[in-house]
DNA sequence: CAAGAATAGTAAAAGATTCAACTATTAATC
DNA sequence: GATTAATAGTTGAATCTTTTACTATTCTTG
């Protein structure tokens, strides 16, 4: 009864993933740039912190840092962002938005923020924290069961 | 302040289902076949119901059908799946498992349920049956919204 | 200080996803 | 019954993700 549960959870988890990007990619053509879903996720976040490192940055966003090379490469094409070598630390990369990138920032967040705040009309304000707390829990659980398997293996 | 709870909720949608991914991928490889978490995904909702056709199992497993396809094409080429036209509806496939796709339900079936079954241990039933209600209710509204704004373009 | 280990980022190859367009088939409409 | 519309699945092209291996750089150890 409990796997099943978990089961059940793990699929909604997927599903609502899927829907979200579905959501906001399907919206994002009625603004005129040639940026995707997962662009647009890198550009947000640049958007809050930029010049951040690479390795940080795909941490943030949760990809693997080749993924983020990818997309990184893809944004450079774009003149949107620019890779900066860290003159602390020649290993690292940071990220830079262009001025161009920068611009992109007054189109999408309100469009972002919109979907956000359609969101909150329709869940309960108490009901997002405590999905918050509940899916932080999954996921916690999720990284240490991931450790200790490292562990084992 | 609603919006920023909301935003940290999808952040941790999207974490929580990237580090599952990884969980199950990085210990598939104790198994000596040659599937991929996507595979085993299909797979695993054929053990459950062999014969469904391409479409619903698409919408089951919340695939776009195109990508449904390319992961078929690969079950097939390791003949673990066979796809059959349905006689009802030529426009159908049916997914028919073959006795080798069928074989590995035993190797893999005690994998991830032991994973569901390590992940019950580390959150109460009740919490993960919260979860799942909070978590039905944000995939809900995402689906409203986006039918919602569907209409108005 | 030198050697070995660890780290950040890139690239190649394969798998996976998405979008748009298409074909064959079925359903709906007149 | 004929025509039009809708549907299931495939395909091509581009994007994205993953794994592995690599290089250059930095850190750690003896």
């Amino acid at each position: 009864m409990d796997r099943e549960r978990m089961r059940i959870l793990i699929q909604l988890l997927i599903k609502a993933n899927t829907s979200f990007r579905f959501l906001i990619q399907q919206n994002m053509g009625a603004i005129d740039e040639d940026i995707t879903f997962e662009m647009l996720h890198v550009l947000m976040f640049l958007w809050r912190e930029d010049g951040i490192n690479q390795q940080e940055l795909a941490n943030r966003i949760f990809k693997d840092k080749s993924s983020l090379s990818y997309l990184l490469t893809n944004l450079e094409k774009r003149d949107l962002v620019k890779r900066v070598a860290d003159p602390n630390d020649r290993r690292n990369k940071q990220i830079r938005l262009t001025s161009k990138g920068l611009d992109l920032k007054d189109k999408y967040i309100p469009f972002v923020d919109g979907v956000l705040d359609d969101l909150t009309t329709k869940i309960q304000p108490e009901e997002v924290k405590k999905c918050i707390e509940y899916l932080h829990t999954l996921e916690t659980a999720i990284l240490e069961i991931s450790k200790e398997r490292l562990i084992i293996k």
